[in-house]
DNA sequence: AAACCGTGGTT
DNA sequence: TAACCAAGGTT
């Protein structure tokens, strides 16, 4: 399986960590267990997510929230406005619930197959936080691990089938005594060293048992099925304003932007953009627009500006734009990052 | 099982 | 600049 036993890699892989690793701030000290409501709310705001772009939001979140019971007595709204800008926002709703589930139990169950049934806890988070906040000996695969793994045993085979005979050797790997290290020595050195692009072979810990390395396809491990077009959108966006605010509105729970709040939009759709009926207004369209870069479209945004006039019933606005609210300055703040860029357009155009 | 789900940094 | 991709999970 390996060029090198198993036990030798791990050790290796602990005492290159244990010379210098990322000071992060949800890492126990090496040897100790972390928190495990710290932990999990990294690893959730982790998934898919840069460490840059998670560190301010996890240092707010525990400091608005510093446990798991905190969490869980939050106001749904309070928690999706703080995570608005980080993305993927089906992990907040999920952090709730999870976070409601876990306090009522009394705490995070230990071990990865009963937290694997927590909602946002696939089998990676599971693993991780088994782990790092547990002790158990759990094959926690991530992108970073996979690629170590795909090199060190140059397996060609293309992702996401891959990601089975991972764990495999993960788990071959993870051993009994500092579980929780490993799991992050193993991400950090993908993410530090043994990088998609440009390794530092030179530096690693196992250069001598990669057989990527030996064959000379390092950079074409692990092998990545080629992906999709990206299909561009074109759509509209409104910033109904009166003397009492902003017109802003809660998404629907599931699909896009779930569960957050909005601007209120039309359809947005490929090749043709689909105006809300705006009621009596009339309506300016703003001479520039928005663009925006989801996972699976681009999109381009019209931003409409339309002024209520004073006095109008709200149930007329509602009618127009969808049921919704008067929002203030903090309630925008609240809003994902598509629509932040429609409001600093509508904003400056006053 | 393949599609869906955000955003920002890097190259 | 456009492509790539990050501590993935859910349906």
């Amino acid at each position: 399986m390996f060029d090198l036993a198993p036990d030798a890699l791990a050790a290796r892989l602990l005492a290159w960590y244990d010379a210098g690793h990322r000071d992060l701030p949800w890492r126990p000290a090496p040897g100790a267990l972390g928190d495990p409501y710290r932990v999990w709310l990294s690893e959730v705001m982790l998934q898919q997510t840069t460490v840059a772009a998670v560190i301010p939001y996890y240092r707010a979140f525990l400091d608005r929230w510093p446990t798991v019971e905190a969490l869980a007595a939050a106001d749904d709204a309070e928690v999706m406005a703080a995570w608005a800008g980080l993305g993927y926002y089906s992990r907040a709703r999920n952090l709730l619930a999870c976070a409601r589930a876990a306090a009522a139990a009394g705490g995070f169950p230990p071990t990865a197959a009963a937290l694997a049934k927590l909602p946002g806890l696939g089998p990676y988070t599971a693993a991780a936080v088994a782990a790092i906040a547990f002790g158990e000996a759990a094959a926690a695969v991530d992108g970073n691990v996979e690629r170590v793994l795909a090199r060190l045993t140059d397996d060609a085979t293309p992702l996401p089938a891959f990601k089975a005979r991972a764990r495999a050797l993960a788990q071959a790997l993870v051993p009994a005594a500092r579980p929780g290290d490993f799991v992050q020595a193993s991400i950090d050195l993908g993410a530090t060293v043994c990088r998609p692009r440009n390794p530092d072979c030179l530096l690693c810990p196992w250069r001598d048992a990669c057989r990527a390395r030996t064959a000379g396809t390092v950079e074409a491990r692990p092998v990545r099925p080629p992906k999709a077009a990206r299909p561009h959108r074109l759509g509209t966006v409104y910033w109904v304003w009166s003397e009492r605010g902003v017109w802003l509105v809660r998404r629907p729970e599931k699909g896009l932007l779930g569960g957050m709040l909005g601007l209120p939009t039309g359809e947005w759709r490929v090749g043709e953009t689909r105006p809300r009926l705006a009621g009596a207004w009339a309506g300016t369209t703003l001479n520039r627009g928005v663009g925006h870069v989801f996972t699976h479209f681009s999109l381009d945004l019209a931003v409409v500006r339309v002024h209520i006039p004073h006095g109008t019933p709200e149930a007329e606005v509602a009618a127009a734009f969808g049921e919704g609210f008067w929002g203030t300055a903090a309630d925008l703040d609240g809003l994902p990052t598509v629509m932040q860029k429609a409001r600093k357009l509508a904003e400056e155009t006053r």
